[in-house]
DNA sequence: ATTCACCAAACGGTATACCGTTTCAAGATC
DNA sequence: GATCTTGAAACGGTATACCGTTTGGTGAAT
């Protein structure tokens, strides 16, 4: 029996893509009400497609539902954002570890990843390399739950981070810089170290890239 | 705006919950076709709340979709222990670290379920109950995403050890003695030890529950 | 006996429709 | 002016129906 993790739905999954991108872009302001019935409308489809892409969005955290099963665009707090980073540092060292010998064979996606960073225009395009570039390493990991579990992560992140951005609270100055150096020093380590030293040093690597962010002053 | 996890659904949920608890008590064998029409036709409802049942059972772990859509109930392989196992030894120390404030305050949770655990009948019963220990736990650590991660491991992990149960080869000599000290030494730790020797601890308990399990021969 | 072509039944994706509930604002009451 | 009432519109939950695709077996061809 051929499994897959989830069905294909073209119009489903265009009606998620298109409102994951509405979300991450800003488009749709936190808060605002997803109707089932106003979505469709405007898309073309019918309610069903629209309620499937609402639970998707739901499980990749970018919508929530109230009480009365309206669905919303999910506000993030800096107590949310917290929770996300514990998760970031625990799965993410676990991951490198269990990823360094795939690594090790075959750095060159993470090596081109560096290269389109250090060629990126915009502060937006370098943070959503910088989490391409942990995706691999997710990827590389060989776990497959570890990978689904970061990716949910990631487009919380990735709405956070638009956020910031959007709000100019994001620090640019080096940004590009800083990104590449700190992660031409992990490729050095996955081609050189130990696994166990390659789990201590993405341990430090998000460690820092948390002191980048505004602190949110919320207890974790 | 009120928020919560997800919307109600009393017959989608209805479906969930009676198709959870068959495929959990191994009514359905891993591999069944779970059709939308013959599910709907039986329980006597739409296929509008099964597909979405389907789609939360697929979120639980114990629904895998073919490429064609099609649900089956899950087949879980060693190499899928594997993968929950180093889920387990990765999220449940750092769960035990951030709640041990809160277990030193209110352990009463915990040591009910002790107490219950060993009254428990039947070996079912008290794995069940082991994962209600590690749930309170998670519970505790005030992570809801953590928590939501550990729920979906949970079911798989459920899922796993019915399955092994059901083959007879879970060990059962002692197993509820175990289960009950090693949980009271957890909870004295959560009483008079830091976080951190809590999350030591946990990793030792993680550890050892694992050495309990028939072995898979399988590298994660 | 094996493989291939074919077809009918079954299934999933989607559209539409119905119904009870929730929502929210206009109007009534204090 | 603030609060409560109320009713229409909007919304979500669900049932039913249509359609193209997948599936699994039957019979033909080799």
């Amino acid at each position: 029996m051929e499994i897959s993790p989830s069905p294909s739905s073209p119009r489903s999954d265009h009606t998620a893509e298109l409102l994951r991108s509405r979300i991450l872009d800003g488009v749709l302001d936190p808060g605002t009400l997803l109707a089932e019935s106003a979505v469709a409308r405007e898309l073309g489809v019918s309610r069903v497609p629209v309620r499937e892409a609402l639970f998707a969005l739901e499980q990749d955290g970018l919508v929530a539902f109230s009480d009365s099963g309206r669905a919303y665009v999910k506000e993030l707090s800096p107590f949310d954002f917290e929770e996300l980073y514990v998760l970031r540092l625990t799965l993410e060292p676990v991951a490198a570890r269990l990823a360094a010998p795939a690594l090790r064979e075959n750095p060159l996606a993470l090596e081109a990843n560096i290269r389109a960073t250090s060629k990126a225009p915009a502060l937006l395009q370098v943070t959503q390399l910088d989490l391409d570039f942990h995706e691999i390493i997710l990827e590389a990991s060989g776990n497959r739950r570890l990978l689904k579990l970061w990716r949910s992560i990631r487009h919380e992140l990735a709405l956070w981070l638009g956020r910031l951005h959007r709000s100019k609270q994001l620090q640019t100055r080096g940004t590009r810089s800083e990104t590449v150096s700190s992660h031409e020093a992990l490729v050095t380590a996955f081609k050189t170290k130990s696994p166990a030293e390659c789990e201590r040093l993405m341990r430090q690597h998000v460690l820092g890239w948390r002191e980048w962010l505004p602190t949110t002053e919320v207890q974790p």
